[in-house]
DNA sequence: TCCCGATGCAA
DNA sequence: TATTGCATCGGGA
């Protein structure tokens, strides 16, 4: 007989939810446990019974025929809490993935349908299993049909069938019914009789069999109170009863091939789960779908690798490594702490090599690096950049990328968040593979008093083993997508170059951020007194919403946008306001002054590194969308220039020793690009002549002379320039020049008109992006936009400002990094000792030694300007000085 | 303690 | 209601 298991969804995950000690939650602050403890306890089903048939039922909120029979059904019942609500629209999509069928149905409840599945299906020859832990279901227990009944949450159970039941309660299935119509239901507030309890009702159902019967022949009744009692409410019995009954003629189409266990689709479920970080899950899939016979999933494909078939050999002696060489290509993780401050502690370094695992153990070695440094091979890791950085501080210098996984999956889409090297073996590998700290959190944290090796060792192969293996998958689809270009001409080699200007740091004096922060803060003393006075009360300047506060509500002043808080307090804002009172100068100048206090010299002096009295800063080639390079900890790409005050902070970055700053810069790179990408006639000739190019753009977009054009028609051209780059809209520009709408429209109408080619690329990214869901760079890197096809209209507005922005910002991203390439390697190749220190979108500047002047002077605008051929020159302006202030 | 919104710095 | 970032702060969960 086939098995049909039919399974109450809402009081399983309910059990399931109550069960759990500690609550389960992800990462990105998903509630869990319910979920996993019902798909626990599937499973368990599944395992023990093997069913070849199963279903999932669930409520409906809408009221059902038991609620319009009296009003009272139900009531009082305390509401799911929200994190389990939660819980129940994930695990339907874990149900569907799974291609295990769900029925629901207005008007009736969970257990209606239950019981309806079940008859049909008795009648049908199946044997029901009725998974649940209400006991109202016990109900329809059968000789056939039988009810699992859930114990302690859900991790034991027992099962019913109507002998059983008679067994343990003493009537049968049906008689469960009238036993409840007597004595109620508080759960359910079922009124049943008033009085009678459980030793009464089971009594008197003995006794008399049913409600009807009772009821008929209720002058035998004793004692007579119990008599009494039932007469003045046969009627309630009567309705409890019907409330307690199971409907099992609910009008539904049941068609047994749906609910028949078939092959789940694995890459779905693949997904929620890593979304759930359910490993255990994850894990159990892969055993599935490697052991399953035939399915034609071509990811079922044996892995290049096999970590556990690995020879592993632990090298924790310097005699042997000078029997052990190495060539071609390596995994390799190296394990130390990431510090930026201090010379970083690497405990091992794990690798793979052909068939032989090597887990380097550094605290005992002394020859290591050097050997290494001697071996011919190259890198695959994940996040290389790490890998080298370390390595670098302990004297290596030279590296050769063969892959990088963390770095191929950017290139394959740059907008996600997380690429950890769990996440992506999740994902391609469908293995789980926990991350440094959880691995180390489960095998006990690594102290002064236990050697690590064995643990890292462990790790170690893991990661490398993942490293190759998920290489492989990435090498076929960055064919597919032909993204050949970008990773491996621009980002492959770049890793080196990123690795080696963070090794590099750029020197900062100290002595000057302090004597700066002193100045600044005798500053912020003087203007907090000044408006204090004037304000008439002390309070926080730096908070916004008390700053509202005294400006809008205590003096009055007229109140501009509002934000979610309050009043906005932003510059543009407040300079509106500049003329109505005093304080608003006063409040300007607080904000300017405080932020370069708080970020730019409090915020940067923790991060000068005592050691070499260097800023060593995180590069990030991972992060932004667009292809550009990010920078944190600190940020360098956004030290001030624009304000005198602020500028001077560039004073305290120095050269070495003997050294000197040299640096150049793009000259409107993004709007060359621009001219390349669209071929408009207009912008090629004013580049190749050489013009100043918002001045040309005013001259044709007004139709007068270049000479005739003024600094204020110069500089709206130049916003307009801005904005094309940008995806401009009318409302934009008219609020960043102060105009009305109807002019910026007027405006952008005319450059268009002069720059029909523009206009036309623009238009044909749009429309290239919501055919294909991406745009492209020169090196042909994409970015997927999913916003250009929202049915949103503002969100879609945004995603055609994307797709007309990223070309020209990722396309300028790719020149620079192809120069940076250049760059490093014409230094490294010319022999010197000049080293690039830092990139800053369109910039790039090099800790120069006096003696290589004019050497590095050369290559550095030469390699920039022939970086990448386009229509128009590329051209790279040379700026040199005794501190970063001095390269303008 | 962590997270988000507001703000402001850069290209 | 203009693109890409990061750091700081206040204030609330």
């Amino acid at each position: 007989m086939e098995r049909i298991a039919i399974i109450d969804g809402n009081s399983l995950i309910n059990r399931a939810y109550y069960a759990m000690r500690n609550p389960m939650i992800t990462k990105d602050g998903i509630f869990t446990q319910g979920i996993f403890g019902f798909l626990n306890m599937m499973e368990k089903i599944k395992k023990d019974y093997e069913p070849a048939y199963m279903v999932i039922a669930f409520d409906l909120k809408a009221p059902t025929f038991r609620h319009k029979a009296y009003e009272g059904y139900k009531a009082g019942r305390k509401k799911m809490p929200p994190e389990l609500a939660m819980e129940v629209p994930i695990l339907k999509d874990i149900l569907r993935a799974m291609n295990i069928k769900q029925v629901e149905l207005e008007g009736f409840e969970a257990d209606d349908l239950i019981g309806t599945i079940a008859k049909e299906a008795e009648s049908c020859g199946m044997e029901p299993l009725i998974i649940t832990g209400d006991k109202d279901e016990l109900q329809l227990a059968t000789d056939i049909t039988k009810i699992i009944l859930t114990r302690k949450g859900v991790s034991e159970f027992d099962l019913y069938d109507r002998q059983a039941m008679m067994d343990k309660y003493g009537f049968t299935p049906t008689q469960f019914i009238d036993f409840k119509g007597l004595m109620g239901d508080q759960s359910d507030n079922i009124p049943g009789i008033p009085g009678v309890g459980e030793k009464t009702a089971t009594k008197l159902i003995l006794e008399y069999g049913s409600v009807e019967n009772l009821i008929a022949n209720v002058d035998n009744v004793k004692p007579k109170g119990v008599k009494a009692k039932v007469e003045e409410h046969a009627q309630l019995a009567m309705m409890s009863k019907r409330l307690a009954t199971i409907n099992t003629q609910v009008p539904m189409d049941i068609d047994f091939a749906e609910y028949k266990l078939t092959e789940p689709d694995y890459d779905a479920l693949i997904e929620l789960y890593s979304r759930l970080e359910f490993n255990r899950f994850l894990k159990k899939l892969n055993v599935q779908r490697s052991g399953g016979t035939g399915s034609g999933d071509p990811a079922a494909k044996p892995l290049a690798v096999d970590a556990e078939k690995l020879e592993k050999v632990c090298v924790r002696e310097d005699s042997q490594l000078a029997e052990l060489t190495l060539q071609g290509k390596t995994a390799i993780k190296v394990f130390g702490d990431h510090n930026h401050l201090d010379v970083p502690q690497i405990e091992g370094v794990a690798a793979v090599n052909g068939d032989t695992y090597y887990y380097f153990d550094c605290r005992n070695l002394t020859g290591f690096f050097d050997w290494l440094a001697e071996q011919e091979i190259s890198f695959a890791g994940h996040s290389l950049k790490d890998d080298y950085y370390m390595l670098l501080c302990h004297g290596m210098t030279k590296f050769e990328t063969a892959f990088d996984t963390e770095v191929a999956q950017y290139v394959l889409d740059s907008s996600r968040s997380n690429y950890s090297l769990s996440a992506l073996s999740n994902e391609y590998l469908h293995q789980s593979l926990r991350d440094e700290k959880e691995f180390f959190e489960e095998n006990g944290q690594v102290d002064l008093f236990t050697d690590p090796t064995e643990q890292y060792m462990t790790y170690g192969c893991e990661v490398c083993g993942a490293i190759l293996n998920l290489a492989e998958a990435q090498k076929a689809q960055i064919a597919d997508q032909k993204l050949e270009t970008v990773l491996y001409e621009a980002e492959l080699p770049l890793v080196e170059v990123m690795a080696s200007m963070e090794h590099e740091g750029f020197r900062t004096d100290k002595k000057i951020l302090e004597g700066f922060g002193v100045v600044l803060a005798e500053q912020i003393g003087e203007l907090t007194k000044q408006i204090y006075g004037l304000a008439g009360e002390e309070f926080n300047i730096n908070s916004p919403l008390q700053l509202g506060n005294i400006l809008f509500e205590k003096l009055g002043l007229p109140a501009g946008k509002k934000t979610k808080r309050g009043y906005s307090t932003s510059a543009d804002i407040l300079e509106k306001l500049m003329d109505k009172h005093p304080i608003i100068p006063l409040i300007l100048e607080y904000r300017t002054v405080s932020k370069l206090k708080s970020t730019y010299v409090d915020g940067l002096i923790p991060l000068i590194s005592s050691t070499d009295g260097k800023v060593h800063a995180h590069f990030n080639q991972t992060v932004t969308t667009t292809g550009r390079i990010s920078c944190t900890e600190p940020n360098l790409q956004n030290i001030p220039i624009r304000q005198e005050m602020g500028r001077k902070l560039r004073k305290a970055f120095i050269p070495e020793e003997n050294c000197v700053l040299v640096g150049a810069d793009y000259s409107q790179i993004e709007l060359r690009v621009l001219a390349h990408m669209s071929g408009d006639d207009a912008l090629i000739e004013s580049f190749n002549n050489g013009e100043d190019i918002h001045r040309a753009t005013a001259a044709r977009v007004l139709g007068i002379p270049e000479d005739k054009i003024t600094l204020e028609e110069r500089s709206r051209a130049k916003a307009v320039n801005f904005g094309v780059i940008y995806g401009m809209s009318a409302f934009g520009l008219s609020s960043e020049l102060r105009i009305t709408r109807k002019d910026a429209d007027e405006y952008i109408k005319a450059y268009f008109a002069k720059h029909a080619a523009v206009k036309e690329f623009m238009d044909e990214q749009v429309k290239f992006c919501k055919a294909n869901g991406y745009v492209s760079t020169l090196l042909g890197r994409k970015r997927f936009i999913k916003e250009i096809n929202a049915s949103a209209y503002m969100v879609k507005q945004v995603g055609e400002r994307l797709a007309m922005n990223t070309p020209i910002q990722g396309s300028a991203a790719d020149i620079i990094k192809l120069a940076m390439i250049k760059v490093f390697r014409a230094l490294r190749d010319q022999g010197l000792r000049s080293r690039l220190i830092l990139q800053v979108h369109d910039e790039l500047i090099i800790n120069t030694r006096e003696e290589e002047k004019e050497q590095v002077e050369k290559l550095l605008t030469e390699n920039m300007e022939s970086a990448y051929e386009l229509a128009v020159k590329l051209k790279a302006d040379l700026n040199e000085g005794e501190s970063w202030y001095e390269l303008k």
